[in-house]
DNA sequence: GTCTATAACCGGATAGAC
DNA sequence: GTCTATCCGGTTATAGAC
């Protein structure tokens, strides 16, 4: 009746086990939310005892705290990788991960988990929007590059136009709110629609810097 | 030593009490998330006891469903009548209830809550879904009128142009994308920022409709 | 470091008086 | 319909053996 739980390699490595212990809380923080979750389920999950987690966290919280920086580092060097290309490969690159990341039910609910507890927190909070601007601030470079190199504007700044960063505040929101959009309902966005989205709003800035205001 | 919670006036209307206990639990729900609010502070809330909320919804579970669905109704009736008065005053009046609900600390947590459990629920998710297609289908049909009204397309459809309900899911998912954005940083979005990328979409529709492509 | 056992507490839900 | 009192199961966290 012993070690019904899933998953029993840990022996030996401490460092894997840590891998293991997050990958369980992970989980079991998606899939029943913060509080829904008890600790015994995630100790069950990873094929440990409830011991070892407080011996290694502390406390259920600190666990949280410890998955989520872990969630979000990894994610922003998923971010950097994929817009390092520019804006052409850099667009199918993101159409693609909008899917992925979409139709995954684990994604989508640590992605709410963490959203909403970094609600609640004001600490989770700004380590949530540190990682924001850190990928805002990615796009907004790769639009100012994406600018310069289709010569819509010289590297003289000239008229008051729509500033890199708001184009990138636009591009992430887009891409946040297809996200929600199409873990509502996957049929209401068409696979390529972030884009042809993309494109048109890029076509808009080039009419504004043309012609009329 | 008794009835020290606030409000108190239940007295009477069953109607009324029901108002009293729907928004006490939309406040508690919201701080404290559904797992994490107890029926007992909702009731403190409120004013009344426990088993009054236990006579009156059964459970906790469906207190719940019971609050999302009002809060989903008012939502709807609200987005009509923002839209109904086309683009020109439509878009004030989303540039205004942006912000408004995104600085609302209430609003948020409660939107969150409910995407939250929605995406864990198949049933409320489907409740949720068809809040958004209804929402949705309101704003194609002002953009089919929009677009009717500046003769961008004649009314025989002509060429393989973004369709009026794609164009409708992008405001929308520009909308949450924004209202996201500023709920974790206030700051990185201008309080008319939603309302010039919506002009810049429609110019690059415009551009779509002339020439290229 | 990891286990088992247990303490201490709190939550949802119900019973039954008024 | 609303109250008070209570049951019961589950939860976090700790103690102490190995």
């Amino acid at each position: 009746m012993r070690n019904e739980g899933r998953r029993r390699w840990a022996r030996g490595g401490t460092e894997r086990t840590r891998a293991v212990l997050l990958e369980a809380a992970a989980e079991v923080f998606a899939e029943r939310g913060y509080d829904g979750a008890s600790v015994d389920e995630i100790a069950r999950t990873a094929g440990v005892s409830v011991g070892s987690i407080y011996s290694r966290f502390g406390n259920k919280q600190a666990l949280f705290r410890a998955l989520m920086a872990d969630f979000l580092e990894r994610d922003v060097t998923l971010a950097r990788d994929r817009l390092a290309g520019g804006l052409a490969e850099g667009l199918s690159g993101m159409d693609e991960r909008l899917l992925e990341t979409a139709d995954s039910r684990h994604r989508t609910l640590l992605d709410a988990e963490t959203w909403v507890s970094a609600m609640r927190s004001p600490e989770l909070r700004e380590a949530l929007a540190e990682h924001d601007r850190e990928t805002r601030g990615a796009a907004a470079r790769m639009t100012g590059e994406e600018r310069e190199r289709t010569g819509q504007t010289s590297p003289t700044r000239q008229a008051p136009r729509t500033g890199d960063d708001e184009v990138a505040t636009a591009l992430m929101a887009l891409y946040h709110g297809l996200l929600r959009q199409r873990r509502l309902d996957p049929d209401s966005v068409a696979p390529d629609l972030y884009g042809r989205l993309v494109l048109l709003l890029s076509r808009g800035l080039a009419a504004e810097a043309d012609g009329g205001l």
